[in-house]
DNA sequence: ACTCGATGTAAGAGAGCTCTCACTTGCTAA
DNA sequence: TTAGCAAGTGAGAGCTCTCTTACATCGAGT
């Protein structure tokens, strides 16, 4: 225990889900741990089970602070876009690209299947809140059925999320690319989508 | 050791590769192990060792198999697209798909950062030749600059990884959609990137 | 002041993984 | 025929991880 913090914490469960980004940014899905983020806050790798029952307990409230974040993101971004449908939803993809080479947390962490057994109304609603902004900018591109809309989506999520995910792997390091290069590539891509 | 088959394997080398690419598309890269491998073929945990170093020349190995692999599928799928060269160049984000889904190595695994510092011509040879093929294709479509023409085969990849990572994270699980439903998806989403 | 519940710790069981080491087997070539 | 070498094996060291258990600490309510 550091001097300084008192024996308890203060709000440890907090805590824990802001280090796991930081895990999951460094890492990666593949290499996150419990025990990691633990020695990251410095307490003992069994306190994080005061506050979470298992690991994909703890990844699900990752995941529902991501979904949120990213939501919160999506909808700035779409707004600075201006008021053009197509800007707005090829700008989703690029704040995609930001959000999630920042924190690491993109959707195969927010759908990672090993979530599907996990029990948690919250995560449940903000990934609902989340795929719900996406079904909206899609749906104000053109006139479609429900399934064409979530094609579009489907679609545009693919696409930044190939780019995030293929910049993670380091695909493009010899290109030397920024995360907000990339980011403007997927924009770019993800706009073609909506004019063909 | 099972009966009917002799102490010595025979070529166990080949044999650990292929059994690798299973273990790759049962569990992922995440879950990965050499011990895994070992167990598919009922060798010991320590057979692989008199093939490979470690782990990651293993992974490299199969690296350079999945890049050879998925150039012949990208050239047999291009060439079943007929002339037109955007459909080349599209049919190649579908085969993309189509290997991936089944063999679970793509470009996270063949351009795998843990294979930056491992060694191994082949798999420099493997993956030229991979990229080599894939920009043949699209600098087809279009005159432009060689950059461009880079731009054109990223964006085409980053539209097939991403519906093939989404859709090995059960991303379209509720969808119920299949690899090939996929497959379609990416070469027309890939088709949109050279008609915009 | 005192108790009690929430939240921390130390220790460790049990599992899986990477990789090593000493030994064994059987093919090949002299 | 037999020596030598390539390629297996079993055992296990050493690591990390998840999660449990028994105990320690602190703050809040009586």
């Amino acid at each position: 225990m550091s001097p300084g913090r008192s024996y308890h914490h203060g709000d440890l469960r907090a805590a824990l889900i802001e280090a796991s980004f930081e895990v999951l940014a460094e890492n990666g899905l593949r290499r996150f741990s419990v025990a990691a983020v633990a020695r990251r806050l410095q307490v003992s790798s069994a306190a994080p089970y005061r506050h979470f029952p298992d690991r994909d307990h703890l990844l699900s409230a990752v995941s529902a602070a991501a979904a949120r974040d990213l939501r919160d993101a999506i909808g700035s971004a779409a707004d600075a876009a201006g008021p053009d449908p197509a800007d707005r939803l090829a700008a989703a993809a690029g704040a995609y690209v930001r959000y999630v080479t920042r924190t690491g947390a993109g959707f195969h962490v927010i759908f990672a299947t090993e979530l599907y057994e996990v029990a948690d109304d919250a995560r449940r609603e903000q990934t609902r809140a989340l795929m719900s902004t996406l079904l909206d900018l899609a749906a104000a591109t053109h006139t479609g059925s429900h399934e064409d809309v979530m094609l579009l989506v489907e679609a545009t999520i693919a696409v930044a999320h190939g780019y995030t995910s293929l910049f993670a792997d380091g695909f493009f390091a010899r290109n030397a690319r920024t995360a907000d290069d990339i980011a403007n590539r997927a924009v770019e891509a993800a706009h073609a989508l909506t004019t063909d």
